[in-house]
DNA sequence: GGGCTAACTGACGCATCAGTCAAACATGTG
DNA sequence: CACATGTTTGACTGATGCGTCAGTTAGCCC
């Protein structure tokens, strides 16, 4: 009873987000100051004044769009983790999910990248981009106290220096992954993340 | 006896090098893509007539500006890590040097951002970049290499992938403190790579 | 149907810039 | 001085793209 009926969600809240749909794809492919309006239209089959009509101005456009990427990814994170009750394999699943492949989570990479480095720039950005990374930190925090609660992380470990940690190698080795740095692949960032789990949290743990 | 006499520095090269100069410090102020030629001209006194006048296009001038940070950053960390002997002390001074204050070494790390930015989206951009990051990578493992010769680093680690790994979280450590990641100041970062410089070499090293 | 509103269109106005060019200026050389 | 070469200027042009707006269509209520 909230507004429209079940047979037709195309429409309204829907329009928006293939607006930022296209977007975020386009920040991702092509980045964040190469993307026009025209060509969000193009992608949506629709017209710029369609675009404005929905969002004040283009920066809005961006910026949502960013927020857009990163709260799919996100939720589509937590759903897939939920269902791996061993804190390890969670931990070890996530590391999983966070790979670079091509597609999907190579672009929401890119996203990052392009976040990161407008952030820097434009404080305004970081207010957005600090809630999200928190949330990824805290994600890993988690993790890690259910495994120590489990028993298979070592108690001694601190979650939050962990997560600290663990995020700093992550974005670390993913910048070297998308910049095409030699010797640093898919296979070789896994076995860079998962050997630091095995360290810090596994060996020795009772 | 190779061109000019030592009176007269300013023409010639310099020109370019102070145009450069300008280039990578409005990129690291602005962004990448929010550098104008006529900024550039103006920071420099000049027209933009002559910034094109050395450089065929906009983009030579920005990505000749971003090695030309680059180089610069490496010769003179390079002169300064060649005055300490001990490598434990070497390393120290490196993570102290590269942490991002505010200043001229913070404005070098917004370079690297743009830079991983531009080359995840264009891979033109890639080659100069990995023979960079290629250098820094290698600095970090000579240490290392040096730090086991002298007896003070662990015998055992692998100096390529602790400059994996060192790389990697200095990268990622040096994101969170420029986007503005409440918790991590530069104190927390220094801690984080002097811990890690501790567990990875110093420990249990005879 | 008539009137109302929300959704949508795309041509246009306007500002912004990269790059050009002819002219001016500087310096050196015979 | 005449001339050549190298450097600098800044007005101009052409392209691009954001945002506006007058006009159109579609749905809905009375």
């Amino acid at each position: 009873m909230t507004t429209g009926t079940k047979a037709e969600p195309r429409s309204d809240e829907d329009r928006r987000a293939r607006i930022l749909d296209a977007t975020w794809q386009l920040i991702a492919e092509r980045g964040f100051h190469a993307v026009r309006i025209s060509d969000v239209a193009k992608v949506c089959g629709t017209s710029t004044g369609t675009v404005h009509y929905y969002f004040p101005g283009k920066n809005d456009v961006l910026a949502e769009a960013l927020k857009y990427c990163v709260d799919r990814a996100f939720a589509r994170q937590s759903t897939q983790l939920r269902a791996v009750h061993n804190a390890h394999e969670r931990l070890l699943k996530l590391i999983d999910m966070q790979l670079p492949r091509v597609g999907q989570v190579r672009d929401e990479w890119s996203i990052w990248l392009q976040y990161w480095a407008e952030a820097t720039i434009r404080p305004e950005f970081r207010p957005a981009h600090n809630e999200y990374y928190a949330r990824w930190q805290e994600t890993v925090r988690r993790i890690v106290q259910r495994g120590q609660r489990q028993g298979i992380f070592r108690a001694d470990a601190d979650p939050h220096v962990v997560a600290l940690r663990l995020t700093s190698l992550t974005d670390g080795a993913a910048i070297q992954v998308l910049t095409g740095v030699p010797g640093m692949t898919i296979g070789t960032m896994r076995e860079l993340l998962v050997d630091f789990v095995h360290q810090e949290l596994v060996a020795g743990a009772r």
